[in-house]
RNA sequence: CGGGGCGUAGUAUAGAGGCAGUAUGCAUGCUUUGGGAGCAUGAGGCCCGAGUUCAAUUCUCGGCGCCCCGACCA
């Protein structure tokens, strides 16, 4: 893509209303707008990398059994009531409004409901069973207080699978996959190596739970690493010994295990092979992308801008073009049809600005590798080709080239 | 929801009861061109309402908005 189809602009200031390094960067970089308090919208850049994460997502889901539908956000008040949620003295983050010929919805805040209430009208029998719907979609809710620019809005994109199990042995296998699959996920996004998986309290849900933290300072949750080797915690909210290293992190990710409390309410139930009716046992495993998008930002940037993972990078590479000489321009434009017609996503500074802007820019984005195409291109007839995170400066082919940044 | 702070140009900031300044960004011209260049010219601004005052962007009150700490976080 040619830089300059994406609109948007860097900037050198921080905005003043954002004191968090993730919504710093990212505001700066162009790849998200403020809309209001915990609000924000998805620029080119932002949209590209939420897709990537997105990718990653999905197809581990789908690796474990996953299949992808979307519920609506726009609820109707009597399944809630069902489960007793639609009460403000229950949950008091909803956003309610109501129809102009009467009646009042909500905008969903998480999917339970819509999925018990859904699979009614499809699960009949045990041989209906396992099975493992989940969507993306914008879920809202009402926060007293969002904070730390994307890492808590009240409208963010997320990821919600429900497993709706025959008992709890073939529920706990389902779980010990989603723990695998949810890894995998934060590996492929580069934080992997900075994630625990913690128990934690199940809230109203069940006795416990296991989150999926980060360890940065910017994190609002307080753990105890019990295990380095195998990347274990344990939530300070049910730590009672207090053992292990306390840090900092952010959740990025949960997994529940809901038992009955939903099927029972919904009538969510199977005649089993006995002929007997048996309720679904249900787990739930959400993961918000915005906030793992903040997240991979608070942790992996630098003094000079953003640094992304390969697999969540809005592109796999940047040129630039710091020369205004008309062959070094042919040869730059060149070379950005051979890689994109070889599928590198590339993104093409051609712009008529200095080097040092552009290299500045370039830093701030963060994409993971760079090609400088200027006078020098000429005279060595070699790439430089730059890494974003090592700094590391090598002048390689053209067939180098394109063999490593397929790679 | 309790406490604190703050609203001035696209962005970041200074300022005073009486002509609102600087930087950056933007436009134009010239000079520059491998790490956010230089000079010149130009466009662009005091959150909303009420009160006090001859005069309010500035003081007072109310509203709205934003940030931070805490509470909450299915």
């Amino acid at each position: 893509m040619l830089q300059r189809r994406l609109f948007t602009k860097t900037r050198k200031e921080a905005p003043k209303d954002e004191v968090s390094k993730n919504a710093e960067l990212l505001i700066r970089g162009g790849f998200i707008h403020k809309e209001m308090a915990g609000v924000y919208s998805f620029l080119p850049l932002g949209l590209r990398v939420i897709k990537k994460i997105e990718e990653i997502i999905r197809e581990e889901m789908n690796a474990i059994g996953g299949t992808e539908m979307r519920t609506a956000v726009l609820q109707n008040k009597e399944i809630w009531e069902k489960s007793g949620r639609w009460d403000d003295a229950v949950v008091d983050n909803w956003f309610k409004t109501s129809l102009k010929n009467g009646g009042e919805i909500g905008l969903s805040f998480t999917n339970e409901e819509a999925y018990s209430n859904l699979l009614t009208q499809y699960i009949s029998s045990y041989k209906d069973l396992p099975v493992y719907p989940y969507d993306f979609k914008n879920i809202f809710r009402n926060e007293t207080r969002s904070k730390s620019g994307i890492l808590r809005g009240r409208e963010f994109y997320w990821k919600a699978l429900y497993s709706f199990s025959r008992d709890d042995a073939e529920h706990e296998e389902f779980y010990e996959k989603a723990k695998q699959a949810y890894k995998n996920i934060f590996n492929r996004a580069g934080i992997g190596e900075y994630t625990y998986l913690t128990r934690a309290s199940g809230g109203s849900f069940s006795e416990f739970s296991h989150e999926f933290q980060t360890v940065t300072e910017a994190g609002e949750d307080t753990i105890y690493i019990t295990d380095e080797e195998k990347k274990e915690a344990i939530n300070k909210e049910i730590a009672k010994g207090n053992e292990g290293r306390e840090a900092q992190a952010i959740e990025v990710g949960n997994i529940f295990s809901l038992g009955t409390k939903f099927s029972e309410p919904f009538g969510l139930a199977y005649n089993d092979a006995d002929s007997k009716k048996k309720l679904v046992v249900m787990g739930s495993y959400g993961i918000g992308l915005g906030r793992l998008m903040g997240t991979i930002v608070e942790v992996l940037s630098d003094e000079r801008g953003i640094v992304w993972p390969r697999e969540v990078a809005p592109f796999r590479v940047h040129l630039i073009l710091v020369s205004e000489d008309k062959k070094i321009r042919a040869l730059a434009d060149e070379l950005y049809k051979t890689l994109t017609s070889r599928g590198i996503e590339t993104l093409y500074d051609d712009r008529d600005v200095r080097a040092g802007e552009k290299f500045a820019d370039s830093d701030l984005i963060g994409i993971p590798s760079r090609i400088i195409v200027g006078n020098k291109t000429i005279e060595s007839k070699l790439y430089e080709l730059k890494d974003r995170e090592s700094g590391e400066m090598r002048e390689v082919s053209l067939e180098h080239l394109i063999e490593e940044l397929k790679s």
